[in-house]
DNA sequence: GTATATTCAGACAAAGATATCTGAAAAGAA
DNA sequence: TTCTTTTCAGATATCTTTGTCTGAATATAC
């Protein structure tokens, strides 16, 4: 397939999202966002396991335990969780593959590329949880599934 | 992983790439191109025979038989090849992953990255393969290893 | 204490992508 | 014709990603 973002990844940002859309603070066990997001139960725990383990999110056990944000929402940006997840894969290597590809010796789109993908680097760091959340509440958005 | 395209899409553009810096028409055989790129033989064959039944490629078989490109390379751009090999899926479906992310009901960075999606899609249609090669003959990339 | 609700850890299963193997079919050369 | 070189088709193997299962650890409520 291949499209920026493995899956695993964009549950991560779904469901960070989603916690950012509680009041601060609160836990959120991982069956309610499995009820609002389409994401396996058992797969979901080991995403936000991972994002725990890398200091995204707070986690309690327990009856009332769950996970919530481990940093204020406008802190976490969206290259936080990419990078947790997916690690540097997109900012790595040629975009055509060609393993000897680099600065000195470039491939036909290496330098178009590399801005492209600055662009989105971009777009990722500047974004962050906090504002996506509050524009996720615009009355348009929410009225269909979140 | 996931980073625009799978390493078939990859291999099948850096094979077209190859075949374009033969003299036009030539056939050059699934041999003669594993040795220059660093592609699985059997692999490779496949992609081929695929980029062959969608009219990118030609084949003949027996001796001297081999590939070479059904059009001229000028009129093969990236986005053939991608087309061919790994269908429509970058410019479907939301980079988040939301199900329900459309025009009507966008997630937070459906516009931006609509932006950023155009403009990766222009420099796919944009760029063909006769001019592509020609970068690839300049000295400064060939001296390594092409 | 016991029961319950949760995270957590590790093994396992299924699916998809990548890679390899085998042999058949076709075409040219001897 | 026979031999060789190639594409082509299909089966299989390996690896990675995605998804599932089981049970242990932990914290709260009773």
């Amino acid at each position: 397939m291949s499209i920026l973002f493995s899956r695993q990844c964009e549950y991560a940002i779904q469901a960070v999202l989603f916690l950012a859309l509680k009041p601060e603070g609160e836990r959120v066990p991982t069956n309610a966002l499995t009820r609002r997001l389409k994401i396996p139960y058992h797969f979901l725990g080991k995403i936000l396991q991972s994002l725990t383990r890398k200091g995204l999110l707070r986690s309690e056990k327990g009856p009332k335990g769950g996970f919530s944000l481990a940093l204020p929402p406008e802190d976490i940006t969206l290259f936080h969780i990419v990078e947790a997840i997916d690690g540097d894969a997109f900012t790595r290597s040629c975009v055509l593959g060609f393993p000897e590809c680099s600065g000195k010796n470039p491939c036909s789109v290496h330098e178009t590329w590399g801005k492209q993908r600055d662009q989105i680097y971009q777009m990722l760091v500047s974004r962050n949880i906090g504002e996506m959340a509050r524009d996720m509440k615009r009355p348009e958005y929410r009225s269909k599934a979140h």
